[in-house]
Parts: structure tokens; sequence; C-alpha cells
DNA sequence: CCAATAGTGTCTTTCAGACATTATAAC
DNA sequence: GTTATAATGTCTGAAAGACACTATTGG
């Protein structure tokens, strides 16, 4: 047994010293990324962070980190002050994504990442313009990807994202944390419509919202031209993501 | 093996003898673990082990186990080599479930898993009845669980694969691999009541299964008794999990 | 013949999508 | 009044579900 520990070690001895997990093989590192996305001029936009040291130095990668045991409770928490800390982002939509790992996302050898998935909306945007202002940026998705050259398997985990976000627009109300908290049915339905890259019927759409039953009116309207001012919605309190009975 | 336990407690007697990651924290050892659900005798059951070390020592646990950077070529490979070494099984159908990780989990701190999710044929089973014939055994699936204790956070996982399942049932091909490589569409129906706890009409799961166009039949028939016998059908070469355009 | 289950056809009700109409604002 | 968009109503074709009917075997 302890052969096989000195083995592993010895392979590993030029990348970098990890422990020896209790039946005896290296251990790999494990990480949690956030895929953040959000809509900015009606377009998709993801939040790219410039790596500044080793490996892929330079560039783009998602924001991520390596797990804090003292301070997360557990991985979602862990991939909540990531959001906070990299992206100064408080109170976001955030569901697990799924794990990535293997021999070659990273050339120091083997790792892990627990992916996450956040929707925020545009309006909560408060990036720290400070001293790494020019490494934090939003990048429009195109398609499943972005322009620059994502470090790891980056482009990978956001192509599962973006993916992960159009099968749930179909189907769920995921959509309206991408608006802020108060938005007119207008609004929610163009939300819609960007993401699944198709019109949707009016009444349709409508039917549909009302019977998911996840949205209450509040006081107030909303004016932007010389028409009939539009109800406001928020979403009902206490209320998770509903999945609606048919698809949009 | 038994040195590797005292090992393993010296380890957590030690408080967290664990690498620092690069950034200074102490870093969270990860798992994989794996439930393995098949159906037996009409009913849904799930493969356990009973422990053999500390922590959880002899507590039913889900099959699991490091990972082995030199012989996993990704986290998929390692669930699936786990799969075949302590359930002696080759060909299932598996897919990632999700990460679970707390600092609650393991009483030797903080530690994080890839939870999997895999289904067999019953006649695939070639339990090995060896050595440790008693240590693993299939326990029926009642709701969403089963009747002994779990280690560690295992009833929140084997929860969460049950419900997957359930779920996936309503619009998707998964049942299929709940059965042999060859079956009638009777059987199919059976295995979609049984997990679906109802009643399918005929004519309309036929149609289903029609319109995804993701079996075909193949020669001979099979014959229970005195009556009319059922064409036997098996999946389409090569096609993954069919998702229907409407559930079942 | 009968019993039992496989497999197909028909009918009715429901509902999604298309479209029309009304409502409410500014000017 | 006109214009523009919000909001609701109506109509029609497609299809899902319920149910009936036919097919094929052993006894």
């Amino acid at each position: 047994m302890d052969s096989r520990v000195t083995k592993a070690r010895t392979r590993r001895s030029e990348a970098q010293a990890r422990a020896a997990s209790p039946d005896g093989y290296a251990h790999p590192f494990v990480t949690v990324d956030v895929v953040i996305l959000t809509l900015r001029d009606g377009r998709l936009q993801v939040l790219l962070m410039r790596r500044g040291a080793e490996p892929f130095r330079g560039k783009w990668a998602l924001p991520g980190g390596y797990i804090h045991p003292e301070d997360d409770g557990d991985l979602d928490m862990a991939a909540r002050r990531i959001l906070r800390e990299k992206a100064g982002i408080e109170t976001p939509y955030i569901e697990q994504l799924r794990g990535f790992g293997n021999a070659r996302r990273d050339p120091r050898g083997w790792t892990a990442t627990f992916a996450y998935f956040a929707l925020i909306a545009s309006d909560e945007l408060v990036l720290k313009e400070g001293a790494n202002a020019e490494e934090v940026a939003w990048w429009e998705v195109e398609g499943r990807r972005v322009k620059p050259v994502l470090a790891f398997d980056h482009a990978e985990i956001l192509a599962s994202a973006v993916a992960r976000l159009r099968s749930k627009v179909e189907y769920t109300s995921l959509p309206v944390h991408l608006l802020p908290a108060k938005f007119t049915l207008p609004d929610l339905q163009q939300v819609y419509e960007q993401i699944l890259g198709r019109r949707i019927d009016k009444s349709a759409f409508r039917k549909r919202m009302a019977e998911a039953d996840f949205l209450e009116p509040v006081a107030g309207e909303r004016r932007h031209a010389s028409n009939r001012p539009a109800q406001i919605y928020r979403i009902k309190h206490g209320l998770a993501t509903i999945f609606f009975d048919r698809t949009i």
C-alpha cells in the first residue's frame, strides 16, 4: 500500500505536492466556478475575469476559486461567496450546474470543479471599478460561446450553462431572475423571446404565466411612450422556480 | 485493509492533516458516490454496501471511493470504475447527479462528493458472492428512502437520485435501461407504470414510444401464457436518451 | 368454443396558437 | 380625433385521453 503512495507522489513530483487520499492515491484539487449570466441591452452576457496568475495567465476565465472550509458552510455557500467577492453580487439566483473533472483541464494535473450557474438582473450589477477593474468584464454570448479563448475547460462549462438556460426557459419561470424585482408582463415576454430566439404569442404567454400563478401585481405603472401603461408585477413571496405544465 | 483503517483514524485525530490549496486554505477531500438502481420483482431497489471502516463502520452506504488520478481519465470514468470494482457491473446507464459538499457530512471534516446515478437491468446483476458477500445487498426503495440508516449524507443523495428518476420517467426514455437489451412494449409500459405509480393508457403509451422513434423490432416473440405473443424490441443502435415532446 | 393479452382504431373533449377586439394612455 | 401598446376575447385545428374493437395465441 505504501508503494502505491510512493508511485503516485513520484509521478507528480514536478507538479505540486498534494495530500494522499486515505486509500493512498494522490488527491485532486477541487474548485468552484460560477457562470454568471445577465441580459444587457437585450443581449445575453457572461461575466469573465482575466487571469493574473499561471496557468492561463492573461486568458479570460469564469470567476472561481477554492473552497474555504472555515468560511463556507457548503458548496452553495462557497459559490455565493465567490460571486460576492469576485463580482460584488449579493442576491442572485444560483443553482449547481454539474461537476467537471479530468486530467486535461489543468496543466498542473488532475483537477475537478463544481460549476454553478447564476442569473442576475442588469440593474443589480455593481462591478467593482477598483484596482482590477480592467480584469472584470461582461462578454456577449454568441450561440453558446464568447469571442475570447477561455482558460481551462471554461468554454465547455459556459456552453453547458447556456444550454441549461435555453432549455429551462421552455418550461420554467427562470427568466424572471434576469429582470429587476419589479417588471411588466411585456418586459418578461421580451426576455423569454430573447433567450428562445423566437416570437411568442402574447395571449398564449399570458395564459401560461397566469396559470403558473407565481406573479402578483403591485401598485404603480410604467410608461415608456404615449400608450396604455402596463401593469407592474413581482414574484410572489417565497416562491421557488415554477415548472410549467407545458412548454412555452 | 486494516492498516488503511488505522491510517484514516490517525489522520482524523490529527484534525485535518491535509494539503493546503494554493491560496493557503485547507483542501477538502473529494469522492465519487454512485446510486445504482434496478427493478427486481417489480420493485425499485438500490445497491448498498456495509462499511468496514470508520467513520460509520457497520452502516450501509452507497458504493463510492476516491478518484484515482492515475487510472481515471475523468469523473465519469471514476464512477464507472467504482461501479465495476464494487458491484461488478460493466455496462450501465450512468449520468452525473450533482455534487454534495459541506462541513457536516463527514465527521472528519469538510468533504465533497460527485454523486452519480446508474440504472441497470436486473438480468445484468452479477453481484460478487465472494468474501464480502454479506456486505453488498439490494435494498428496496420505499418512497425516496430505504429501511436502514445510511452513512454520511447518503440518504439525501439517494432521495435526490430517486427524485430525478421519477422526474425523468415523465418525459424521457430512461426506463429502458432498467430492462434487458430485448423487451416487449408491455414490459416497458409496466416499468413506466411501476416508477410513476399510476396506470398509463396503452394506446397513448404506444403512440408516444412510436413517435419518439428509438425502438426497433427484432425477430422472435415472447410468450408467457396462452395469449397473443408480444413483439420484441430493442433500442436503436447508437441512440442516446430520448426526450419526449410531451409528458407521458 | 373461451380466456387472456397484444395491438389498432375511433371519438370526444380539451387546449394551444392565430387572430380580432377592446382598453388606456399621450398628443 | 390619431397613434401606440396593453390586455382580453374568440375561433379553429390538432391532439391527448378514454374507450371500443380486432388479432393471435393456448387450451
